[in-house]
DNA sequence: CCAGACGTTGTT
DNA sequence: GTCTGG
DNA sequence: CCAGACGTTGTT
DNA sequence: GTCTGG
């Protein structure tokens, strides 16, 4: 976790939810797949107005000291027990944190060496919800190239994704922060105090998860039906 | 000292 | 940019 | 998962 | 066709 999501709301329900204003030429379609590597809205807080902000980022942070934007995927998520020791995200941790807006995610319970069953998991209530992340400015030093990258931050599962008893489906979720977190997430904070304390594992009561298909797999395939199915 | 890494999860 | 390993 | 590679020899 | 890297 966490390496595919899904956003369904509308951009009307993304303003009201993270209270943020949306330009009205910003186009967000809503997607039911969301792959790394793609331009995804994230709400960032603007420093120097102290206003929330939604921009489109892409999905796997590139560190500023990278020679070259080259994809990786290894920089999708963050682990939150190294973030502030790794060299890809402790500066980002400390000015840059921002909300990922998602309806859902998928997690792929292993069941034998080449057999999976994927899980689509949401909030009980269908609520919009927040990932915990962060960004990263990256500049090319010849072209002026400049490129706004993100990263989902993941925890250790809850009761939900790592049951004591019954089918485990994954050791590690993606950090959810509550809507009255949100605020102290991405406030300007003394980097020896960051909020780091929000990034728990999400109250499992508040969630469930259901079988979807494989077709969850595939980047082609974008339908309600990815994570509606046996719901 | 200098070169090389710097990261994490997924996959039928 | 900064740390680590050789 | 999907996209892309998949190989060897010679040479100042 | 099948393996590898992203």
């Amino acid at each position: 976790m966490c390496g595919r999501y899904y956003l369904r709301s509308d951009k009307q329900r993304i303003a009201e939810a993270f209270r943020v204003e949306i330009p009205p030429t910003f186009d967000i379609l809503p997607s039911y797949n969301i792959a790394p590597q793609t331009m995804q809205p994230v709400v960032r807080l603007d420093h120097e107005t102290g206003h929330r902000e939604l921009v489109l980022m892409r999905w796997g942070l590139i560190p500023f000291w990278a020679k070259e934007a080259k994809i990786s995927y290894s920089t999708i998520n963050a682990r939150v027990e190294t973030l502030t020791t790794s060299a890809a995200f402790r500066e980002a941790v400390k000015y840059r944190r921002c909300l990922i807006p998602a309806d859902g995610f998928y997690e792929w319970q292993h069941l034998g060496p080449k057999t999976t069953q994927p899980y689509a998991v949401a909030l009980r209530d269908g609520s919009m919800f927040a990932f915990a992340g962060l960004w990263e400015n990256w500049n090319d030093t010849t072209t002026r190239e400049r490129l706004e990258t993100f990263t989902i931050i993941t925890t250790e599962p809850n009761e939900l994704i790592h049951p004591l008893r019954g089918p485990i489906l994954h050791d590690r979720m993606p950090a959810i922060l509550a809507p009255a977190d949100y605020e102290r997430w991405m406030a300007p904070a003394d980097p020896a105090r960051l909020p780091t304390d929000l990034l728990r594992p999400f109250d499992a009561t508040r969630m469930s998860a259901w079988k979807v298909s494989a077709a969850v797999g595939n980047v082609r395939n974008d339908s309600p039906e990815l994570c509606r199915e046996a719901l």
